[in-house]
DNA sequence: ATGGGGGCCTGCCGGC
DNA sequence: TGCCGGCAGGCCCCCA
């Protein structure tokens, strides 16, 4: 479910809590999450102050003072949840500790971040933050989405001749990163494009037309997740998701939003995930 | 090289 | 009320 701007809106969350603050304990619940955590983790961790947090795809990076990144992913249900801040910044206090609170990063300033997942699909890792590109998890990531590498021209050319669905070929960390399944469906559905149509047969046009309507949908959902973050000061602490509407992802057999249409959305299951879209608009 | 599918994992929800 | 199947899906990995 965290696709490129829920993970964002948790980074610029931890960020005030996190950046120049030194981690004092680091309490880990559990010895793996997807896979094993690195040898020493939380002794790799404890005593490091957290220089940034940068993000790339779905994954934050904390570098570390050590030269050490920690790298997190949110897998489907990772939440992180901010509590305990002695500068008021934040007004929730420590809530009690939950089911599957797996890792919690005490800070020096008396904030605590905990990491809570319950279905595991989340990741964490240690890399040395130099060569961070070249960590497996990494390495063969596509472009950001807003950053200068991804552009018109190189879209066009890695959908060319593609055999499989757009909807897949979004869906692809290689081609582009941070898209997930919502976030696809309502990019193709700006963009009028039918999910089961071949990438091979989106036209240059089509492609080229792609580029805006994707950093569009994600920054408008990142705005809407920087909305959370100021109701966040109030609330739970709790970052990860927030309420978004949606054009068409999860609205099966509601009506079509565009103007005109009275058609209904439909869905199908491609590859084994629900894509949403309007048969009427969507070609 | 490319495309497709399995599997991981738990919470939730509808049906009986 | 309780059980149970189905569903949610990011992403590695394996297979053809």
């Amino acid at each position: 479910m965290p696709e490129l701007p829920e993970v964002e809106t948790v980074r610029r969350g931890l960020a005030p809590v996190m950046e120049g603050q030194v981690i004092a304990r680091a309490e880990v619940n559990r010895p793996n999450l997807r896979w094993p955590f690195p040898p020493d983790m939380a002794a790799r961790l404890t005593g490091q102050r957290v220089e940034r947090l940068r993000r790339r795809s779905k994954y934050i990076l904390a570098d570390l003072s050590s030269g050490e990144s920690l790298l997190v992913h949110l897998g489907m249900s990772g939440r992180m949840l901010v509590s305990g801040d002695p500068l008021g910044q934040f007004v929730h206090d420590h809530p009690a500790p939950e089911k599957h609170d797996h890792v919690v990063l005490h800070m020096a300033n008396g904030a605590r971040v905990t990491f809570n997942d319950p279905r595991r699909f989340g990741a964490m890792d240690l890399l040395d933050t130099l060569t961070a590109d070249t960590h497996k998890l990494l390495a063969s990531i596509g472009p950001e989405p807003f950053g200068n590498d991804f552009h018109e021209a190189y879209l066009v050319a890695v959908l060319k001749d593609r055999n499989l669905p757009i909807k897949s070929a979004l869906l692809d960390q290689r081609i582009v990163a941070g898209l997930g399944n919502i976030y696809v469906c309502e990019t193709l559905y700006r963009a009028r494009i039918h999910p089961g149509r071949k990438a091979g047969h989106v036209s240059a046009q089509e492609a080229a037309g792609l580029v805006p309507i994707i950093r569009d949908v994600l920054q408008e959902a990142i705005a809407a997740g920087g909305s959370t973050l100021r109701d966040f000061k109030q609330s739970d602490g709790e970052l990860g998701y927030f309420q978004h509407s949606f054009d068409v992802y999860g609205r099966e057999a509601e009506p079509c939003k565009t103007l005109g249409c009275d058609h209904q959305v439909s869905r199908i299951v491609q590859s084994g995930r629900s894509s949403f879209y309007c048969p009427q608009c969507q070609r």
